[in-house]
RNA sequence: CGCGGGGUAGAGCAACGGUAGCUCGUCAGGCUCAUAACCUGAAGAUUGUCGGUUCGAUUCCGGCCCCCGCAACCA
């Protein structure tokens, strides 16, 4: 009997096309949900795409198309690039537009309603004439809007449904304390909890349709629509068939005692504690762990812009480099938890150093004198080395960068044991030992193979198709045809 | 006194009460199985700044300076 085990992404915002921050957690949350179903764990991995909301149905009305058609056309080039950055065929790919999740977005509000912790309230909102724009307290200079600093703001009422947040304070304080690591890494569970201490305001979940008729109507009151976050963080418990599929939600939900959800720092709060109160205002038990992980800057830990002109694109990369460059580049040169740059310089840099140089090579070289040596890979090696200590204590490394997410660790793990392999060639020089002492190069290459098998097992989660290559090319006893990775 | 992160070799990071490690880059030597790759060694840091605690601080405490992100209904 496999354990199930649920983890997501954050479904991005299809209010632009994806970009470097997307993939790097796409990817992220890849590697991880690979590991697990290596680990013997039925695996349930959750992506998708955010639909609704007023930054939505402003850009489809810029464009001029429908808003329906704009999240058709974005979502699918979210859709198109899953493949590319080497997901899970099997993801799962839910829309917040997507029926069911209508419905089950539909059936949570009712229900919080029926708890009481929905009410109506009025709202001031503050309108830029100049804009015509509502504008946020943040964008404004001043009490002013930068664009249209002579005219002043007008005010709106209008009433919208709130959601009673403020009594969750200590509910979210007893989560954070009881459920172990509930968020990695820990300075976000400080900056969380730190948040919630100081007191926690309702929020508004509804916006009247009559000004931005994107969303899901509220449950019995066409006037209004459901605000988006209170829409799109239901997709975690929609996608694994809450409310309709029992079966399903129990098996993904509760056996597994929550979703792992990765997110970036931006949705921490989001993430961490609105939803969290929105589940327990639900009676459904809460997530089992949150993931924050940084942003990807520019040079010099800049924030990425078009304007800056610093950005990369994940198109770009793959078409240059590949999708497993990449899936490495992610795994191992990012900080797996802080904000650390990428750039194309050091993504060469990376790529020619441990791809072309490290990796690629060492496969060339250890292939070579196999195979010219018609020397074939052993189990019984194998079998011994896996019980070595070095290997121990590296698969030990290994799985607990994986235990704690920290796929860098894990990565290192892997780029050691190569560092390690290729210390042996240049110590032993089987290439030449073999021409003097046959048995004793052959043993030496049969342990290079085996190290190498080991290598390629090892780096399934991260580099699936390079891995099962690695794998491949040391049972049949074949050089790569060309270099895994050619130096650029 | 809004919140958080950070300032360590040319670059990116690590460490932690006992004078700093790693990766890339640079230089020298070795090897020739390999993708001019690989291995070894070297050069290169008064660890932002001032003060305190201590036998001893990069590591603990306080002041200051600088950088980055966020500031809730903006995903």
């Amino acid at each position: 009997m496999k354990i199930p085990f649920y983890i997501t992404t954050t479904l991005p915002y299809v209010n632009a096309i994806p970009h470097i921050g997307h993939a790097l957690e796409f990817i992220r949350a890849d590697i991880i949900a690979r590991a697990k179903k290596l680990d013997g764990f039925e695996v349930f991995f959750n992506t998708g795409t955010d639909e609704h909301g007023i930054k939505i149905y402003q850009k489809a009305k810029q464009l001029g198309l429908e808003p329906q058609k704009y999240v058709d056309e974005t979502a699918q080039k979210f859709r198109e690039i899953m493949p590319l950055l080497g997901l899970m065929p099997d993801v799962n790919f839910i829309r917040t537009t997507d029926k069911h999740h209508v419905m089950a977005a539909q059936e949570f509000w009712k229900i919080v309603n029926k708890n009481g912790l929905i009410y109506k309230k009025n709202y001031s909102v503050k309108y830029c004439i100049g804009c015509e724009l509502e504008k946020t307290d943040s964008e404004l200079v001043d009490g002013k809007c930068p664009l249209h600093p002579l005219q002043d703001l007008e005010i709106i009422q209008e009433e919208n449904y709130f959601f009673r947040f403020s009594i969750f304070q200590k509910p979210l304080m007893d989560l954070y304390e009881k459920q172990e690591k509930f968020v990695v890494p820990n300075t976000r569970l400080n900056e969380i909890r730190a948040f919630v201490e100081r007191g926690l305001e309702d929020f508004s979940i509804s916006r009247l349709a009559s000004k931005m008729p994107w969303g899901i109507p509220v449950p019995g009151d066409e006037t209004q629509v459901m605000y988006v976050w209170f829409d799109a963080l239901v997709n975690y418990i929609s996608a694994v068939g809450w409310p309709d599929d029992e079966k399903q939600f129990k098996k993904f939900w509760l056996e597994t005692g929550g979703v792992v959800q990765y997110c970036g720092k931006d949705n921490l709060r989001q993430q961490s504690a609105m939803w969290q109160a929105m589940l327990l205002s639900a009676k459904i038990s809460p997530s089992k762990q949150i993931i924050i992980d940084g942003f990807v800057t520019g040079e010099g830990g800049i924030k990425m812009s078009k304007s800056l002109g610093n950005t990369v694109d994940p198109l770009e990369v793959v078409k240059e480099y590949g999708t497993e460059a990449l899936r490495y580049y992610v795994a191992r040169e990012l900080a797996p938890f802080e904000d650390s740059p990428f750039t194309m310089d050091k993504f060469k840099e990376a790529f020619n150093a441990h791809l072309a140089n490290g990796l690629g090579n060492l496969v060339s070289r250890v292939m070579k004198m196999a195979e010219a040596n018609g020397i074939k890979f052993d189990e019984e090696i194998l079998k011994t080395l896996l019980n070595s200590n070095e290997i121990k204590d590296l698969q030990k490394k290994y799985r607990a960068g994986f235990d704690e997410y920290n796929i860098q660790a894990a990565s290192n793990a892997v780029w050691e044991l190569i560092s390690n392999t290729d210390k042996i060639v240049q110590e032993r020089q089987p290439f030449k030992k073999i021409k003097t002492d046959k048995a004793g190069g052959e043993a030496d290459i049969k342990e290079l193979l085996a190290r190498l098998n080991i290598i390629g097992t090892m780096l399934l989660p991260i580099m699936p198709e390079t891995a099962a290559k690695i794998i491949n090319l040391t049972e049949k006893n074949e050089m790569p045809k060309e270099p895994l990775f050619m130096r650029k």
